[in-house]
DNA sequence: TCTGGGGTCCTAGGACCC
DNA sequence: TCTGGGGTCCTAGGACCC
């Protein structure tokens, strides 16, 4: 017996997005190697792919491995354009759509049956849709958690469709080396190693509590979680962005100050338009800078007031940059950028339709429920606390006074 | 792996409060 | 001047993702 919410949670992503889109408008490119971005690779197509060359890779290295691919500039505009007519057939394929970049989201499908049909029925139509409409290769998975519907959409690619059943998923799962998880990188990687924990099936087998010794406790409790097939993060329809950055790299010949508060000056203008054009306002305003020898560093400083002003985040970015100005003549500056953080209306909600014939205590209840479901079993809690204090910063609006630290 | 640009989440220390 | 127990907020760094 197959219940449609074994595996109701599909994750799509489209395959090499810029190098498809760029196949897609340009049909010379179309079968043949095709890596976006001189300088760096920001997308490289599956024939590239197969010459070793991946995104992150530097222009003049994936020109060596593979001569006679078609380098192209990047098209933004496409892209957002191809994003948007992609998202607008997940919305229509579920109203519970989580997006995790331009290209990718979860679709949460269960209880959509007697709709549209069980999940390997919506995601075969899903992925015929946006080749024929969209004209773009999309791989899917579908299973019990998101992390296993992620995973499998990585088995499935290039355009393919990977359905994990939960009686496959330890079969799936536990043979797999413990980078292939989601979330696991470098670091985290040889940590593991070095306790002798290679794939998942011996991940599962350890306890939270020694995992934590040298993974820390959060880290230790999602991995322990997802070992043992356990993740019951919910798809969240609404989440709002938590911060607005914009950063450049340069070369490492000296830069006069001018030449740097000049740079500022300009990142600062396209953060703040950004937010302004979105309608979010912040209140921390970080810098970030990068010396010669690579090493990184920020700088931060958080103002009494959420502003998405350009003259108020350049004062602050001013100061901080003037602050660090003996460590930039002594290492020397390779990047600088800018970020806003701590943005308010970040909260959480959920409406409901309220009958004229229901009590309210059962619609409140009901609402309850929809927005611990949404955002997790800590999200009343913390969502009665701002209710409770229209002081809180999260709802304050531009120019409204913030709390004082302490309170 | 000689390194772009845009994000998210977690950790740890410190100042400060009752 | 030794010091309990419970908090909030800010800063800086780092791992990870696309």
């Amino acid at each position: 017996v197959f219940v449609s919410g074994d595996a109701g949670i599909l994750h799509a992503d489209a395959d090499a997005f810029y190098a498809s889109v760029e196949q897609r408008d340009d049909p010379r490119l179309r079968g043949r190697p095709t890596i976006v971005g001189p300088g760096v690779v920001t997308a490289a197509s599956y024939e590239a792919r197969a010459y070793g060359v991946h995104g992150g890779m530097s222009g003049w290295r994936a020109r060596r491995l593979c001569p006679h691919a078609t380098f192209v500039t990047p098209r933004f505009t496409a892209y957002t354009e191809a994003s948007k007519a992609l998202f607008e057939i997940f919305k229509q394929t579920s109203p519970r759509v989580e997006g995790l970049s331009m290209e990718e989201a979860f679709l949460d499908v269960r209880g959509l049956e007697r709709i549209s049909g069980a999940p390997r029925e919506i995601a075969v139509r899903l992925r015929n849709r946006v080749r024929e409409e969209v004209g773009l290769p999309l791989s899917v998975g579908a299973a019990r958690t998101k992390v296993l519907a992620k995973m499998a959409s990585r088995a499935a690619k290039p355009d393919g469709l990977l359905l994990i059943p939960p009686a496959k998923e330890e079969a799936f799962l536990l043979p797999l080396p413990v980078e292939s998880l989601w979330g696991v990188g470098r670091v985290t990687a040889e940590k593991l190693h070095a306790h002798g924990i290679h794939t998942v099936g011996q991940l599962a087998r350890r306890s939270e509590a020694e995992l934590a010794w040298f993974l820390g406790p959060a880290a230790a409790r999602h991995l322990h979680a997802i070992a043992r097939r356990h993740d019951p993060r919910p798809v969240r329809p609404d989440r709002r962005r938590g911060s607005f950055g914009s950063q450049s790299a340069f070369g490492s010949s000296p830069k006069s100050g001018a030449d740097l508060d000049a740079r500022l000056v300009a990142l600062v203008d396209r953060v703040t338009r950004r937010m302004r054009s979105a309608g979010r306002a912040g209140r921390t305003v970080t810098l970030r800078l990068r010396f010669d020898d690579f090493a990184r560093a920020t700088r931060s400083r958080t103002l009494p007031h959420v502003t998405d002003g350009t003259g108020s985040v350049l004062a602050a970015a001013r100061a901080l940059l003037t602050a660090a100005t003996p460590v930039i003549e002594r290492r020397g500056i390779t990047l600088l950028g800018v970020a806003v953080t701590n943005l308010a209306g970040r909260g959480f909600g959920a409406q409901l339709e309220l009958p004229l014939d229901r009590p309210l205590d059962a619609a409140l209840d009901e609402a309850i429920d929809e927005v611990r479901d949404r955002y997790g079993p800590d999200a009343i809690r913390r969502g009665a606390a701002l209710a409770r204090n229209p002081d809180l910063s999260p709802w304050l609006r531009p120019g409204e006074e913030a709390p004082r630290p302490g309170s």
